[in-house]
DNA sequence: TTTTATTATCGTAATATTGCAATATTAAAA
DNA sequence: TTTTAATATTGCAATATTACGATAATAAAA
Protein backbone atom coordinates (compact mmCIF):
# COMPACT_ATOMS: atom_id res chain seq x y z
CA UNK A 1 0.00 0.00 0.00
CA UNK A 2 2.29 2.75 0.92
CA UNK A 3 0.66 4.49 3.52
CA UNK A 4 2.35 4.45 6.96
CA UNK A 5 -0.55 3.07 9.53
CA UNK A 6 -0.30 6.21 11.50
CA UNK A 7 -3.49 5.36 13.78
CA UNK A 8 -2.08 2.08 15.40
CA UNK A 9 0.68 4.51 17.07
CA UNK A 10 0.30 6.84 19.80
CA UNK A 11 0.78 10.80 19.25
CA UNK A 12 3.73 10.08 20.77
CA UNK A 13 5.40 7.83 18.86
CA UNK A 14 4.18 9.31 16.02
CA UNK A 15 5.51 12.70 16.88
CA UNK A 16 8.54 11.53 17.95
CA UNK A 17 8.99 9.51 14.10
CA UNK A 18 8.18 12.30 12.64
CA UNK A 19 10.79 14.78 14.31
CA UNK A 20 13.27 11.79 13.70
CA UNK A 21 11.98 11.50 9.72
CA UNK A 22 12.57 15.22 9.13
CA UNK A 23 16.23 14.72 10.30
CA UNK A 24 16.84 11.67 8.90
CA UNK A 25 17.95 13.21 5.31
CA UNK A 26 21.65 14.51 4.91
CA UNK A 27 20.73 17.90 3.14
CA UNK A 28 18.95 18.20 6.38
CA UNK A 29 21.48 17.56 8.41
CA UNK A 30 24.26 20.13 6.37
CA UNK A 31 21.37 22.82 6.59
CA UNK A 32 21.61 22.67 10.27
CA UNK A 33 25.35 22.84 10.53
CA UNK A 34 25.59 25.69 8.04
CA UNK A 35 23.38 27.85 9.91
CA UNK A 36 24.67 26.66 13.07
CA UNK A 37 28.48 27.78 11.88
CA UNK A 38 27.06 31.30 10.37
CA UNK A 39 27.60 34.20 13.01
CA UNK A 40 24.61 36.05 11.24
CA UNK A 41 21.44 34.49 9.80
CA UNK A 42 21.89 32.43 6.26
CA UNK A 43 19.66 33.49 3.44
CA UNK A 44 20.44 31.69 0.46
CA UNK A 45 23.87 30.99 0.11
CA UNK A 46 22.41 28.06 1.23
CA UNK A 47 21.91 27.27 -2.17
CA UNK A 48 25.34 28.09 -3.24
CA UNK A 49 27.07 25.90 -0.66
CA UNK A 50 25.32 22.97 -0.39
CA UNK A 51 24.83 21.86 -4.09
CA UNK A 52 21.45 21.08 -5.05
CA UNK A 53 19.21 23.76 -6.33
CA UNK A 54 17.23 26.31 -5.10
CA UNK A 55 13.45 24.83 -5.27
CA UNK A 56 15.30 21.86 -3.34
CA UNK A 57 16.64 23.78 -0.92
CA UNK A 58 13.22 25.84 -0.35
CA UNK A 59 11.46 22.56 -0.17
CA UNK A 60 13.76 21.14 2.31
CA UNK A 61 13.71 24.53 4.62
CA UNK A 62 10.19 23.80 4.24
CA UNK A 63 10.21 20.53 6.30
CA UNK A 64 12.26 21.46 9.14
CA UNK A 65 10.54 24.51 9.35
CA UNK A 66 7.37 22.16 10.00
CA UNK A 67 8.96 21.04 13.18
CA UNK A 68 9.44 24.27 14.61
CA UNK A 69 13.19 24.02 14.53
CA UNK A 70 13.66 26.67 12.31
CA UNK A 71 12.65 30.96 12.56
CA UNK A 72 12.09 32.17 9.01
CA UNK A 73 12.58 36.23 8.78
CA UNK A 74 12.05 38.40 5.84
CA UNK A 75 15.06 39.95 5.68
CA UNK A 76 14.51 42.60 2.60
CA UNK A 77 14.20 40.76 -0.41
CA UNK A 78 15.73 37.75 1.26
CA UNK A 79 15.23 35.37 3.73
CA UNK A 80 16.98 34.96 7.04
CA UNK A 81 16.73 31.33 8.63
CA UNK A 82 18.01 30.51 12.24
CA UNK A 83 17.56 27.68 14.59
CA UNK A 84 14.80 27.90 17.37
CA UNK A 85 16.95 27.43 19.95
CA UNK A 86 13.96 26.63 22.53
CA UNK A 87 12.83 24.35 19.83
CA UNK A 88 15.92 22.72 19.43
CA UNK A 89 16.63 21.96 22.89
CA UNK A 90 12.83 20.81 23.37
CA UNK A 91 13.46 17.89 20.56
CA UNK A 92 17.01 17.46 22.26
CA UNK A 93 15.09 16.43 25.43
CA UNK A 94 12.52 14.97 23.95
CA UNK A 95 15.07 12.35 22.27
CA UNK A 96 17.37 11.78 24.63
CA UNK A 97 13.98 10.53 26.97
CA UNK A 98 13.49 8.25 24.56
CA UNK A 99 16.88 6.83 24.45
CA UNK A 100 16.91 6.88 28.23
CA UNK A 101 13.31 5.26 28.84
CA UNK A 102 13.98 2.65 26.21
CA UNK A 103 16.90 0.53 28.01
CA UNK A 104 17.49 -2.90 27.06
CA UNK A 105 16.54 -5.81 28.99
CA UNK A 106 17.38 -9.90 27.83
CA UNK A 107 19.68 -11.79 25.83
CA UNK B 1 14.09 12.74 -9.75
CA UNK B 2 13.92 10.79 -5.93
CA UNK B 3 17.32 9.57 -5.54
CA UNK B 4 19.49 11.43 -2.49
CA UNK B 5 22.27 12.54 -3.34
CA UNK B 6 24.52 11.34 -0.83
CA UNK B 7 27.70 12.29 -2.80
CA UNK B 8 27.69 16.26 -1.88
CA UNK B 9 27.01 15.41 1.91
CA UNK B 10 30.20 13.95 4.17
CA UNK B 11 29.81 10.52 5.66
CA UNK B 12 29.14 11.53 8.81
CA UNK B 13 26.26 13.61 7.47
CA UNK B 14 25.06 10.76 5.33
CA UNK B 15 25.36 8.08 8.42
CA UNK B 16 23.59 10.67 11.18
CA UNK B 17 20.44 11.24 8.53
CA UNK B 18 20.87 7.17 8.16
CA UNK B 19 19.95 6.55 11.66
CA UNK B 20 17.57 9.72 11.98
CA UNK B 21 16.07 8.07 9.09
CA UNK B 22 16.15 4.66 10.88
CA UNK B 23 14.42 5.70 13.36
CA UNK B 24 11.97 7.94 11.60
CA UNK B 25 8.80 5.53 11.13
CA UNK B 26 6.62 4.69 14.25
CA UNK B 27 6.38 1.32 13.54
CA UNK B 28 10.38 1.28 14.40
CA UNK B 29 9.61 3.42 17.41
CA UNK B 30 7.40 1.23 18.72
CA UNK B 31 9.18 -1.93 18.52
CA UNK B 32 11.97 -0.88 20.23
CA UNK B 33 9.96 0.24 23.03
CA UNK B 34 8.11 -2.73 23.15
CA UNK B 35 11.70 -5.05 22.98
CA UNK B 36 12.44 -2.85 26.10
CA UNK B 37 9.45 -3.36 28.31
CA UNK B 38 9.55 -7.07 28.12
CA UNK B 39 11.89 -8.25 30.75
CA UNK B 40 12.60 -11.29 27.96
CA UNK B 41 13.44 -11.20 24.85
CA UNK B 42 11.12 -10.62 22.37
CA UNK B 43 10.30 -12.67 19.20
CA UNK B 44 6.84 -12.30 17.38
CA UNK B 45 4.75 -11.13 19.56
CA UNK B 46 5.43 -8.18 17.93
CA UNK B 47 3.07 -9.07 15.06
CA UNK B 48 0.29 -9.39 17.85
CA UNK B 49 1.38 -6.53 19.66
CA UNK B 50 1.52 -3.81 16.87
CA UNK B 51 -1.26 -4.15 14.09
CA UNK B 52 1.12 -4.76 11.28
CA UNK B 53 1.15 -7.67 9.01
CA UNK B 54 4.47 -10.16 10.10
CA UNK B 55 6.17 -9.67 6.94
CA UNK B 56 5.77 -6.21 7.64
CA UNK B 57 7.22 -6.10 10.62
CA UNK B 58 10.16 -8.67 9.62
CA UNK B 59 11.38 -5.94 7.21
CA UNK B 60 11.14 -3.05 9.78
CA UNK B 61 12.90 -5.29 12.41
CA UNK B 62 15.55 -5.81 9.38
CA UNK B 63 16.34 -2.29 9.01
CA UNK B 64 17.01 -1.34 12.68
CA UNK B 65 19.14 -4.09 12.64
CA UNK B 66 20.83 -2.34 9.71
CA UNK B 67 22.47 0.06 11.67
CA UNK B 68 23.32 -2.61 14.41
CA UNK B 69 20.76 -1.51 16.87
CA UNK B 70 19.53 -5.07 17.64
CA UNK B 71 20.88 -8.67 18.38
CA UNK B 72 19.27 -11.28 16.44
CA UNK B 73 19.41 -14.70 18.68
CA UNK B 74 17.90 -18.06 17.79
CA UNK B 75 15.64 -19.84 20.06
CA UNK B 76 14.01 -22.78 18.55
CA UNK B 77 12.19 -22.07 16.04
CA UNK B 78 11.61 -18.35 16.74
CA UNK B 79 13.86 -15.26 16.89
CA UNK B 80 15.20 -13.43 20.26
CA UNK B 81 15.98 -9.85 19.16
CA UNK B 82 17.00 -7.36 21.67
CA UNK B 83 18.70 -4.41 21.78
CA UNK B 84 22.59 -3.89 21.42
CA UNK B 85 23.07 -1.21 24.68
CA UNK B 86 26.56 -0.60 23.57
CA UNK B 87 25.41 0.63 20.01
CA UNK B 88 22.42 2.27 21.65
CA UNK B 89 24.77 4.52 23.65
CA UNK B 90 27.17 5.03 20.98
CA UNK B 91 23.97 6.67 18.52
CA UNK B 92 23.03 8.14 21.77
CA UNK B 93 26.04 10.32 21.77
CA UNK B 94 26.14 10.50 18.50
CA UNK B 95 22.71 12.67 18.05
CA UNK B 96 23.93 14.62 21.93
CA UNK B 97 27.25 15.74 19.87
CA UNK B 98 25.01 16.95 16.60
CA UNK B 99 22.72 18.63 19.19
CA UNK B 100 25.31 20.32 21.11
CA UNK B 101 27.58 20.81 18.12
CA UNK B 102 24.79 22.34 16.26
CA UNK B 103 24.17 25.69 18.09
CA UNK B 104 22.43 28.36 17.04
CA UNK B 105 23.40 31.97 16.54
CA UNK B 106 21.99 35.34 14.80
CA UNK B 107 18.08 36.07 15.12
C1' DT C 1 9.27 -38.50 8.20
C1' DT C 2 5.47 -35.49 8.31
C1' DT C 3 3.39 -31.77 10.43
C1' DT C 4 3.36 -27.42 12.60
C1' DA C 5 5.03 -22.93 14.04
C1' DT C 6 8.05 -19.13 13.34
C1' DT C 7 10.63 -16.06 10.64
C1' DA C 8 12.63 -14.33 6.19
C1' DT C 9 12.27 -13.22 1.47
C1' DC C 10 10.01 -12.18 -2.96
C1' DG C 11 6.85 -9.83 -5.78
C1' DT C 12 3.75 -6.29 -6.20
C1' DA C 13 0.53 -2.29 -5.44
C1' DA C 14 -0.04 2.11 -3.34
C1' DT C 15 1.95 6.06 -1.69
C1' DA C 16 5.85 9.20 -0.39
C1' DT C 17 10.12 11.50 -1.18
C1' DT C 18 13.72 13.70 -3.77
C1' DG C 19 15.13 16.85 -7.10
C1' DC C 20 14.59 20.17 -10.62
C1' DA C 21 12.80 23.39 -14.29
C1' DA C 22 9.43 26.64 -14.84
C1' DT C 23 6.75 29.91 -12.92
C1' DA C 24 4.77 32.77 -9.29
C1' DT C 25 5.51 36.10 -5.61
C1' DT C 26 7.64 39.66 -3.10
C1' DA C 27 10.29 43.65 -2.12
C1' DA C 28 14.13 46.54 -2.97
C1' DA C 29 16.47 49.30 -6.52
C1' DA C 30 16.66 51.85 -10.68
C1' DT D 1 6.71 52.07 -12.82
C1' DT D 2 9.91 48.80 -14.46
C1' DT D 3 13.56 45.97 -13.45
C1' DT D 4 16.10 42.93 -10.67
C1' DA D 5 17.13 39.62 -7.01
C1' DA D 6 15.60 36.29 -3.69
C1' DT D 7 12.45 32.93 -2.30
C1' DA D 8 8.21 29.97 -2.69
C1' DT D 9 5.21 27.10 -5.24
C1' DT D 10 3.73 24.03 -8.95
C1' DG D 11 4.14 20.16 -11.86
C1' DC D 12 6.52 16.34 -13.07
C1' DA D 13 9.90 12.32 -13.51
C1' DA D 14 12.65 9.08 -11.02
C1' DT D 15 13.27 6.51 -7.10
C1' DA D 16 12.24 4.91 -2.30
C1' DT D 17 9.25 3.34 1.26
C1' DT D 18 5.39 0.99 3.30
C1' DA D 19 2.53 -2.83 3.58
C1' DC D 20 0.99 -7.33 2.57
C1' DG D 21 0.03 -11.98 0.45
C1' DA D 22 2.39 -15.86 -1.04
C1' DT D 23 6.08 -18.65 -0.51
C1' DA D 24 10.56 -20.38 1.13
C1' DA D 25 13.44 -21.80 4.90
C1' DT D 26 14.20 -23.62 9.41
C1' DA D 27 13.63 -26.25 13.48
C1' DA D 28 10.84 -28.33 16.99
C1' DA D 29 7.04 -31.63 17.74
C1' DA D 30 4.23 -35.45 16.52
Amino acid sequence: MGITKTQIFTDKQNDLAQVFKVLGHPARVSILQYISNQNACICNDLVAEIGLAQATISQHLKELKSIGLLNGEVEGKSMCYCINVKRWTEIQSQLNSFFNTTKSNCC
